[in-house]
DNA sequence: TTGAAAGCGCTAACAT
DNA sequence: ATGTTAGCGCTTTCAA
């Protein structure tokens, strides 16, 4: 395999017996306009049988344009993530453009790939990264780089964001749970400096005054990870005792680590306490019983993300800077038909 | 936010009041030598102060290199790529590499997606895609666009490649319920059109004839779903009736469907049939019963993927060109401690 | 050790 | 509708 030299505008040029110029446009749709029909086809047959590819490298220099833009990613095997990226990968693929992918564990991390990405001439980036990082914020805004958050606000406001509506996912959980008979409610928050932790304890509150009710107990996990929350579950039990119907979580991991609590103490899911998660990891139907959880729409979470960062990136941005994507009730056998009969008659407040 | 233009190597060599050839130089840590310390010292000041950034477009147009690789993969929903891709982008970050992503379900859209990684002129590409794609190798080998291909070895032989070791752990998972005591064991095998499909069917029945056994029973599924192996281990039932006492499976989500025929059937797991899975999926220790699987070591792979690549690119290639690693047994109680003393003495053939 | 100059492949004024 | 020209920011000979 003797390395070819590519084939490059010019030659093209000189095969084609045109000027370059003319190759540039006749190449490029959105300018192939003034250019004659029989030339473009000319040309295009001519780089066809040349086997041209157009070197992105250069016209990124000449245009400043790499069509390519970053995704920042906390941790690719949370399962949340890959179906975000995908969706932001297709979007935009279906311009022609490419997703480079990073992870970035910690804000501190976040600043330096961001840098590098900046380096990279990225056109913009998808912030997936869960943590609130202001300064990771305020550096992307004084850059001057275009970014989108996904999966979260920005709080400050700067950065669009495209994301599922906390509120309205509690809501519907601890409506479901209060329509099958249970009365005494508890949460197992998230971690409160990420919005989705703060987000969903502030639904569930509100979810649960409006149904005139209050919280029969709320545990903060230190992560959203079944380890934690099994351990806030044993807090909750030992705080509460078993006085308690049902346990609305913040995260399908710590739904399961509340199983693994409940049982330790005795108790049946969903007979004596039913669980509720979020998110709707993939085989979360499998484990024994399946966890009724909150399914998000993380795909079209990541589309929209791109679309929107390619909106601004054409100067066409009419949508609005924050999307709200809608959550949906995935109703499986971690919650109970019905309590019964006397509780529906009379709910223990 | 004014568009503030950006500070380039010139800029700095003005504020240095050196020139810019010198000042390229100092700043690249591989030419750095023939720069006199203090010159060094001045440009790096220089360059920090007025926050100067290197265009990486420019320098790959120049030196041809974007520091950039492809990486293909199937579907990243499926729970065995994200690892794969983290340790991929593990590996290209700690070098200053930047990884593309990009999906590609089959083989038409792969070589699309190639095509435009080779425009972007990425410096290599890592595929993880699963399917035997012969064009696809030749189109690269033909490009002359460094590969290496992940979690499936090219059959040509052309493209170096990381693999598990199939044979070895179809060997892990028979030895294992043969030691509980299991004699007939049969195999739901994956597609055969798939590397790891054709390669997992061979260790089994190779495996088997090893320990003087011959198969119970092998039925392929048409895909590696869970509804693929609930049908494929309802047609081995109907085939076979109940006569098994182990399914050793091509793959978690395939041993899953095969936990839903056995149940439809009235069989337990694992007194009836002891049943096996293969990639250790996260939640597969949270299903009823947790299932005894084969660990792959996916991040590993990733990483040694993009070394390879990376000791290609750089021409120190002394990696051999097929790395293969191994899976490791993880045993869960899908499969039984011990069958009984009966059948270990007197063992049914 | 540093400076000078050329050019990577492409696009976009401007000129015809 | 096509050709001419300059230059994006960087690296790399070559010369001093």
């Amino acid at each position: 395999m003797l390395p070819t030299p590519p084939v490059t505008i010019r030659d093209v040029a000189q095969a084609a017996g045109v000027h370059v110029s003319t190759v540039s446009r006749a190449l490029d749709p959105r300018r192939r306009a003034g250019v004659s029909a029989e030339m473009v086809e000319l040309v295009e047959r001519t780089a066809r049988r040349l086997g041209y590819r157009p070197n992105r490298a250069a016209s990124a220099l000449r245009t400043g344009r790499t069509h390519t833009i970053g995704v920042l990613v906390p941790d690719m095997t949370n399962p949340v993530f890959p179906p975000i990226l995908q969706g932001v990968e297709g979007c935009a693929a279906a311009r022609g453009c490419f997703v480079l992918v990073a992870n970035a564990s910690d804000p501190a991390m976040a600043m330096g790939v961001v840098e590098r990405m900046l380096a990279q001439q990225v056109d913009g980036i998808v912030l997936a990264t869960a943590a609130r990082e202001d300064p990771l914020v305020d550096f992307i805004t004084a850059s001057g780089l275009h970014a989108v958050m996904v999966n979260r606000a920005d709080e400050s406001g700067r950065l669009p964001s495209v994301v599922s509506d906390d509120r309205l996912a509690m809501k519907l959980a601890v409506e479901h749970v209060l329509r099958t008979g249970c009365r005494r409610i508890a949460h197992l928050a998230g971690p409160q400096h990420l919005p989705t932790g703060a987000g969903r304890l502030h639904g569930f509150e509100q979810a649960l005054r409006e149904a005139g009710q209050s919280a029969a107990g709320v545990e903060t996990c230190e992560s959203y990870s079944r380890e934690a929350g099994r351990s806030a579950m044993a807090q909750l039990l030992a705080r509460v005792g078993k006085r308690l119907d049902a346990v609305v979580c913040c995260n399908d991991l710590v739904a399961l680590g509340a199983y693994d609590a409940l049982r330790a103490a005795g108790l049946r899911i969903p007979e004596d306490v039913s669980v509720t998660g979020h998110n709707d990891m993939p085989l979360v139907d499998m484990v024994n019983p399946p966890l009724t959880t909150i399914g998000l729409p993380h795909r079209e979470l990541g589309w929209r993300a791109a679309q929107l960062l390619f909106e601004r990136l054409d100067g066409t941005s009419l949508s609005p800077a924050t999307v709200v994507l809608r959550p949906e009730l995935v109703v499986r056998a971690s919650t109970l038909a019905l309590r019964d009969a006397a509780a529906m008659a009379a709910p223990r407040a």
